[in-house]
DNA sequence: AGCACGCCGACT
DNA sequence: GTCGGCGTGCTC
């Protein structure tokens, strides 16, 4: 490093956590001086604003009767250095303006001052107060002066009724506290688990990356249950015993209540957490005790990515292959791209996590980029489950019914042994179309080119897209017969309807990310199926993340051809993906797994791959289709979405920029074509796709051809570089 | 992102 | 006659 120190004079940029264009200059009044990165007040139009004093020579673009002067500087830490050249980084990278990058940045850091929290300090005690065991430790823990509540309690292992009572009698008086309060050290030696050998022998390769203190990138791969998270904790601790800080990246760390538990088995305490629906208090205590280096251990979502870490020594993402990691609105980014260049720009080494890796880092890996190590079996004496493909053609499930014969056998069983049986199904609701019998009219939505999904027990129909809902119509809205619109397809609720007909005895316990609402419920529900208190659990995507319900058995797929229709470049492999998580919730513990997939395509290169766990030929194939085309991973892609209140203008402005279209040699570009929702949010939607060589770059391309077109009123044009929707 | 300036409907 | 809708445009 070394640099970012140099104090300024004269005139600096400042960028400002706005979608402007660049840096903005401003003067620097005599007798201040200032340096890049510090966080300052400027005059903006008729308001003074916060920015960071960013790098560089002054922008230059404007005349110098027009520069206004910085009006202080804020007592905030400075902005770092590497986070100021990841800002930059992914701004460019994304073909983001970097203010609207630095926001995000920023948001989660500038909103008030100093942290600080209701606490209590000592009163002279009143002469008729009495004394009890509880009284005296909390007045003992508050000897050394004030401390805040949670903090009281907790030191004197008492609950708040008795702080309440204290207060009551006089002995304590409110006071505000500056909370600097330690989050509890992880120790890195605290007896953990037993590793296999071959986890003990990955551990050691991760141990050396860390003490290396250089950039790395290794894959850690290996079935679902075969102990990567175990793995990967080993190099955490070993970033703890060197004294650095150690950042954790899951793609919903809202549902991670096991993994939490997990962590804390190891290190005997909890980390820091992180995600964007802490509380302002806990968002305030925890980016402060990140930037003061009293937070060993962040795991957090894909926004923990620009905390300020003064000694980042170790990023790992888990679950890297996640398409959660991608944002996909305001600043297109993909997380796990982020972290490995969060990880180069300070020297840390990164390590991704998966038991079913991106083709993108496959290929990482194939080209030395990326180090790999593979973990070859399941851990503790459990065996991967038995996958089953149930042809639909040949044992199709009763009319009006979903659940075909042998998988509905398997579950009453399963059921009969006291095991617990999962069915998954990709889709919230009760029916995904709702038709008129006598007219043929479908329900769709008014806004998105996309059908309303009934949810039957909140007597709506509703779009998944923007979130409009009606009541249920009593008739059909085109032809107003009455009775006549019909449910066609399942969702959960629907499968949850049947399963309590077909197993009235069986606990249910449905899993959808509308019925767990937060992560406390998600723990909750979690917590039942780890006790036994439930039979069987029909569930939505969130049954696929990395549970470990021991006395789970089988595994029901109600649809498992769900995801590969619609065209997208990586269908197939998201759901091999998918099946191949939901399938490993199975036989986690002695009793051996077993997991149907209910399926029309029996020999669909998806189903022949989840059946005979040939996952690495699978990925091989997909790479063989990929690469004469310079599909990604061998090309690269940007995603062009033109939006418009009108077809016309989508159109027209469509037309317009597929005319000024770069060409060249390895330079391709498709559309304009009507996006797949071709009206998203009442807008009218137009999709180009840019595809190059991998070894060109999109980003001078995509700046030329938007800086040479300009859009007419009301129209939009959104950059998505390395789209991973092709909504 | 704010907040202005700027041209067309219902109202103290 | 004004107050006010939010559509375009600018902010160093």
């Amino acid at each position: 490093m070394g640099e970012g120190h140099e104090k300024r004079r004269g005139v600096v940029p400042v960028l400002l956590p706005y979608p402007l264009a660049g840096a903005f200059d401003y003067r620097v009044p005599h007798g201040m001086t200032v340096a890049p990165g510090d966080i300052v007040a400027v005059p903006l139009g008729n308001r003074t604003v916060s920015g960071v004093v960013w790098d560089g020579p002054p922008e230059g673009g404007v005349g110098d009767n027009r520069l206004r002067p910085i009006s202080a500087i804020q007592p905030a830490a400075p902005m770092r250095a590497d986070l100021r050249r990841l800002v930059d980084w992914i701004a460019a990278y994304t073909i983001a303006p970097p203010g609207e990058v630095l926001a995000m940045a920023l948001r989660l850091s500038m909103r008030g001052g100093l942290p600080a929290a209701a606490g209590w300090a000592l009163a002279p005690p009143p002469p008729d107060l009495r004394l009890t065991e509880a009284r005296k430790r909390v007045l003992d823990a508050l000897a050394a002066g004030p401390v805040s509540g949670p903090a009281l309690a907790r030191a004197a292992g008492v609950s708040a009724g008795v702080i309440r009572g204290l207060a009551d009698a006089g002995a304590l008086v409110p006071t505000i506290v500056a909370t600097a309060e330690p989050f509890a050290a992880p120790d890195p030696d605290h007896p953990g688990p037993t590793l296999s050998d071959a986890q003990e022998k990955a551990a050691r390769a991760l141990r050396a990356a860390v003490e290396a203190r250089a950039f790395a990138v290794t894959l850690l791969d290996g079935v679902t249950g075969s102990g990567k998270t175990e793995v990967y904790l080993e190099a955490v601790a070993q970033c703890l015993r060197a004294g650095r800080q150690a950042l954790v990246l899951l793609p919903e760390i809202a549902l991670s209540s096991q993994w939490l538990a997990r962590f804390t088995r190891r290190f005997g305490v909890a980390p820091a957490v992180w995600h964007s629906d802490l509380s302002t208090r806990t968002r305030r205590q925890t980016w402060q005790a990140v930037e003061e280096g009293r937070a060993p251990v962040v795991v957090g979502a894909r926004s923990a990515l620009f905390l300020p870490f003064p000694d980042l020594g170790l990023v790992v993402v888990d679950e890297e292959h996640e398409t959660a990691f991608k944002q996909e609105d305001g600043v297109a980014y993909h997380a796990r791209d982020m972290a490995v260049v969060r990880a180069r720009l300070c020297a840390a080494p990164a390590i991704l996590v998966s038991a079913t890796p991106s083709l993108e880092t496959i290929a990482n890996v194939e080209a030395g980029r990326y180090a790999r190590l593979h973990l070859p079996a399941r851990h503790g004496g459990a065996s991967l489950p038995q996958i089953t493909l149930l042809d639909l053609r040949e044992t199709p499930p009763e009319r009006g019914h979903f659940l075909a014969p042998p998988l509905r056998a398997a579950i009453a069983a399963c059921l009969a042994r006291g095991e617990q049986a999962m069915l998954f199904l990709n889709r919230r609701g009760y029916a995904p179309l709702t038709l008129c019998r006598a007219c043929g009219h479908r329900m769709e939505c008014p806004n998105c080119t996309a059908w309303l999904v009934e949810h039957r027990a909140r007597r709506l129909l509703q779009c998944h897209h923007c979130g409009h809902a009606i009541p249920i119509p009593e008739t059909c809205p085109q032809c107003g017969a009455a009775h006549s619109l019909t449910p066609i397809g399942p969702g959960v609720e629907r499968i949850t309807e049947e399963a309590r007909a077909d197993f009235p005895d069986a606990r249910l316990l449905v899993m959808a990310s509308d019925t767990l609402p937060g992560p406390h419920a998600a723990a909750d529900a979690a917590r039942a199926i780890e006790a036994r208190e439930v039979d069987l659990i029909i569930g939505t995507q969130i049954v696929a993340k990395g549970w470990h319900f021991p006395h789970l058995t089988l595994v029901g797929v109600v649809d498992a051809d769900l995801g590969l229709g619609g065209g997208d470049l990586r269908a197939a492999e998201r759901t091999v993906q998918l099946l191949h998580q939901v399938a490993g919730r199975a036989g986690r513990a002695e009793a051996p797994g077993e997991v149907m997939l209910q399926t029309y395509n029996p020999g669909h290169k998806v189903m022949q791959a989840l059946a005979s766990g040939d996952l690495d030929g699978f990925m091989a194939s997909e790479a063989a289709e990929r690469q004469p085309g310079h599909w990604p991973p061998f090309g690269r892609l940007a995603a062009l979405i033109v939006s418009a209140d009108s077809a016309e203008a989508a159109d027209l402005a469509a037309r317009d920029l597929g005319r000024s279209a770069p060409h060249g040699e390895g330079i391709t570009v498709l559309g304009p074509a009507p996006a797949p929702l071709a009206i998203l949010r009442g807008r009218h939607r137009r999709r180009l796709l840019l595809k190059v060589r991998r070894d060109m770059a999109v980003q001078p391309l995509l700046r030329s051809w938007l800086a040479g077109v300009r859009t007419g009123r009301g129209v939009r044009v959104d950059v998505d570089v390395d789209p991973l929707s092709f909504l």
